[in-house]
RNA sequence: GUACCCGUAGCUCAACCGGAUAGAGUAUUGGCCUCCGACGCCAAAGGUUGCGAGUUCGAACCUCGCCGGGUACGCCA
């Protein structure tokens, strides 16, 4: 089906081709008027300049075309040549009766699918995802959805962090603690968290230590027997562990493969670089010189001068793999905006290499969680939060507000649980992705948990209140029946559902779920007059009732639909203690 | 030092290829539960969009200069 939006920039391509005007022009968005019009068309104003033309002239003449159009309640030209649009409520209540219908809420695939590559999630071995992990799953996950949801090939790679000097440090602190790796199967998640946590600080202030972990880590590389056993079984430890966050923020992952396995190409790399000539070696390590256009961009370091291969390298590698063996189209990677840099040195390389020719790579660069000092968020010893605290303290807030199991009628304690743990989860993800990927925040539990306002529960509060009335229209057997517009409510409730679709398309083009987020809760929000001005079961025209039934069943799939986008659950009920 | 990002209501943030009267949340003040779930709704108040120029019919957005903050800059990943 065609939305409305599709539908007017339609008619309108029709009249500029008509016209002889540049159709590129011919489009509308919602207005910023709403008292002058539901659409307004801004393409006359963008045409004067090349046109030469008085852009309220080209307006009339759209507008001479446009007025007698029989969806169309009426078209005017005001201010400088702004056209705006008012449809006629049959459009629109037809419109979203298909919608009701359409199993994807007006939503169509695209044309062309691309196979598309997600990077995000990176956590490290022996590290418990902290906060600074969150930010990559959560806003990873949506945009995993997004695509995904949009008819996209999508292809989500975990890419742990398995292969560098860290590494090397945990092995080199398990030789020194127990003379050899016997033990190694014995460890826990805990247990090698800890190893590294003393490795990295004995490295840190003993400079022969850290040599020595550079040295195991090499020949962990060059493969070490004995050394590439205890790592696998570190490997497989640490992967169960964050398997278990990751199934807790629901981020899917198809991939569980790491840095270590781009290992095999590295070399493939370093020798194209070599023999296309663009690589060069430079005081013993192999480098690659980037041009230098308006900034400057530091060389790349293939190979690091102990023989070493550089993280770049890394990157550059699996670039590679993944165009040959994923085929990608695209490679989106989810990472902190802080290594921005790093990206576009990587991708400058896999282009002068061609690894991937046609391959768009993509970096959405996240800002970073802050602390009330405006730095990295710390916790007070000065070690990072642990997610699963995180998620605990959050849990525990909301708890605060929720009965006790027994309480209410078919709550026992796993459904209590069950909804603490949806409520919580909003909370956390909706505070993630409400602003803009590339802005941070500051770090407050508060907020983790906040139920009023603009949060993640608010939203789920709008869904259980739809959901209570469907309920009780079951109940009663009634069902629901064609949408009408009437009320002034109703009508604009009716034109935020009907702007969905474009919604989600412009959160897929410039990887922005907080697209999503600012329109599902404005629809709440619209909603919530709606259920006040309008009664839906109690209203006496059954005509009514019925469109609003409808009108509120809308609203609810649009509503946890575009939850589902940003990785939020929509519980059947809230409840609330007393 | 060089490059990039940011500076919008007291606070946290929006603003859809440059558009009309710059919007939300929060905090403050007032109103609304005999009525489908008040985690709600309605309303008031809150602004020289850091400063100064320029381009444009039109600038929070584009250009330049200043001020203030952040981040990153070859052998950690």
């Amino acid at each position: 089906m065609r939305t409305l939006e599709k539908k007017l920039n339609e008619k309108l391509t029709e009249i500029f081709e008509n016209l002889n005007l540049d159709t590129d022009a011919a489009y509308v968005k919602r207005s910023d008027r709403p008292d002058l019009s539901d659409f307004q068309c801004n393409g006359a104003l963008a045409l004067a300049k090349t046109m030469k033309c008085p852009p309220r002239q080209i307006a009339e003449s759209i507008l001479q075309k446009l007025q007698n159009d029989p969806d169309i309640e009426s078209v005017s030209v005001d201010g400088p040549g702004f056209l705006n649009i008012k449809l006629k409520n049959d459009f629109i209540s037809k419109t979203l009766n298909e919608m009701a219908c359409d199993e994807n809420l007006g939503c169509e695939k695209v044309e062309s699918p691309k196979k598309i590559v997600m990077d995000f999630g990176g956590p490290n071995v022996a590290k418990a995802l902290h906060v600074g992990h969150l930010r990559s799953a959560v806003i990873g996950e949506s945009l995993r959805r997004i695509m995904c949801f949009l008819g996209h090939n999508v292809i989500s790679d975990v890419h742990f962090g398995d292969w560098g000097t860290p590494m090397g440090m945990i092995l080199s602190q398990i030789l020194e603690e127990d003379g050899d790796f016997s033990k190694v199967d014995t460890y826990n998640i805990d247990d090698i968290s800890a190893i590294y946590k003393r490795a990295n600080a004995r490295c840190k202030e003993d400079e022969k230590s850290a040599e020595k972990a550079r040295l195991i880590t090499s020949e962990l590389q060059n493969g070490n027997a004995e050394y590439q056993k205890a790592w696998k079984r570190l490997r497989e430890v640490s992967v169960e562990a964050v398997k278990e966050n990751y199934d807790e923020l629901s981020a899917h992952f198809d991939l569980w493969l790491g840095e270590s396995d781009a290992h095999p190409v590295c070399q493939q790399v370093v020798d194209i670089a070599q023999k296309e000539g663009l690589s060069e070696v430079d005081d013993g390590a192999t480098i690659i010189r980037l041009p230098q256009a308006n900034k400057p961009m530091p060389p790349v370091i293939l190979v690091k001068s102990d023989g070493g291969f550089g993280y770049q390298l890394t990157d550059i590698a699996t670039i590679k793999m993944r165009y040959d063996d994923l085929k990608a189209d695209q490679i989106i990677y989810v990472v902190d905006k802080r290594q921005s840099l790093h990206f576009e040195q990587v991708f400058q390389v896999a282009e002068m290499l061609k690894l991937a020719p046609n391959t768009i790579l993509k970096h959405v660069g996240f800002g970073t969680v802050n602390g009330a000092d405006g730095k990295p968020f710390k916790t007070r010893d000065g070690g990072v939060m642990n997610l699963k605290d995180l998620i605990s303290l959050s849990k525990e807030k909301v708890r605060l507000s929720m009965p006790k199991p027994g309480e209410v009628e078919g709550y026992g304690e796993p459904e209590i649980e069950k909804l603490i743990f949806e409520v919580a989860m909003a909370a956390i993800k909706f505070q993630d992705l409400k602003s803009n990927v590339g802005s941070g925040y500051i770090f407050d539990l508060e907020d983790f948990a906040k139920f009023e306002g603009k949060t993640g529960p608010y939203i789920q509060y709008a869904v259980a209140r739809i959901n209570s009335i469907l309920r009780k229209a079951a109940l009663n057997g009634i069902e629901d029946g064609e949408i009408i517009i009437h009320a002034d409510d109703e009508r604009s409730l009716a034109l935020k559902i009907a702007d969905f679709e474009n919604t989600v398309i412009r959160a897929a083009e410039i990887y922005e779920p907080s697209i999503i987020a600012d329109y599902v809760y404005n629809l709440a929000q619209i909603f919530s007059s709606f259920y006040n001005t309008c009664p839906i079961l109690s209203e006496p025209d059954h005509a009514l009732l019925v469109s609003r039934l409808r009108l509120a069943r809308l609203t609810r799939d649009v509503l946890k639909c575009s939850l589902y986008l940003l990785g939020i659950e929509a519980p059947e009920k809230m409840l609330k203690s007393n």
